[in-house]
DNA sequence: AATAACCTACGATATAAATCGTAGGTTTTT
DNA sequence: AAAAACCTACGATTTATATCGTAGGTTATT
């Protein structure tokens, strides 16, 4: 029932996104630049994730090469959906509203945001 | 620094929100309509979140009322900026164009976001 | 006035997540 | 070939959150 990674979990998958693959010392040392953990602190989580099916790896000597199993965007998408329950009562239109307010979005920006809802508009037709 | 709720803390927020102030009794009637958690159970979570600020509260007989001390609008920028950072890399554009595409935003949201995108590029100039 | 039905407060426990220490093995360096 | 430096695996601990049981008091009902 689409299980959704942890803080943590999610801090891996982010790194891997980032870098395509990589052994638990390479993303550890990612995670290191933000954050003091220990190296085993991260190796249990990366493990963790591989019995949970969020990474694949396969073996490169005595160490793994580690792979996201799943889509940035699907794990995106899946995140966002809870959140938007959670935080803004389902209403997506609010959270985006709230997010634009938020944001100071450059003209580029804005007209990406024009093109996609004209998409939209269009596909509807 | 802007301590977050939990997500217990976030629904009672919501339902305090939603009725403008009302009694532990009266919480816990509300949540129980989606969850099943014992009396005591949300008892203690808002008795948790007045120490900590979150509520502030009057009595009345032997009782308590409870009101939200914080406002809806500042703890959704605060846990959606929160998001992005975690979710999105702190990229909002990414967050608002997947947004966009989960939803299905009929003629009027559409045109409620334009409104949006002209008032904040004309704030610009 | 006794009992039932509510209330608050709070310690104890359960659960989930994150963190770390250590054991045991393989390479690499001296 | 001994030592240092890496690796994996995994149990134990810490921390945060959620949950509940129970004690002790007030109000309502019989």
């Amino acid at each position: 029932m689409d299980v959704q990674p942890t803080n943590s979990e999610l801090e891996v998958l982010t790194v891997l996104w980032e870098l395509g693959s990589g052994t638990a010392r390479e993303v550890h040392e990612e995670l290191a630049k933000t954050k003091s953990t220990g190296y085993t602190t991260t190796l249990k989580i990366i493990q963790n994730m591989f019995d949970k099916g969020f990474l694949t790896r396969e073996p490169k000597g005595q160490t793994h090469i580690y792979y996201s199993a799943v889509e940035q965007q699907v794990i995106q998408k899946q995140m966002l959906g809870g959140f938007v329950n959670k935080v803004f009562s389902g209403s997506s239109q609010n959270l985006i509203l709230q997010a634009l307010g938020n944001q100071k979005p450059n003209k580029d920006e804005l007209d990406e945001i024009r093109a996609m809802l004209d998409e939209l508009e269009n596909k509807k037709k």
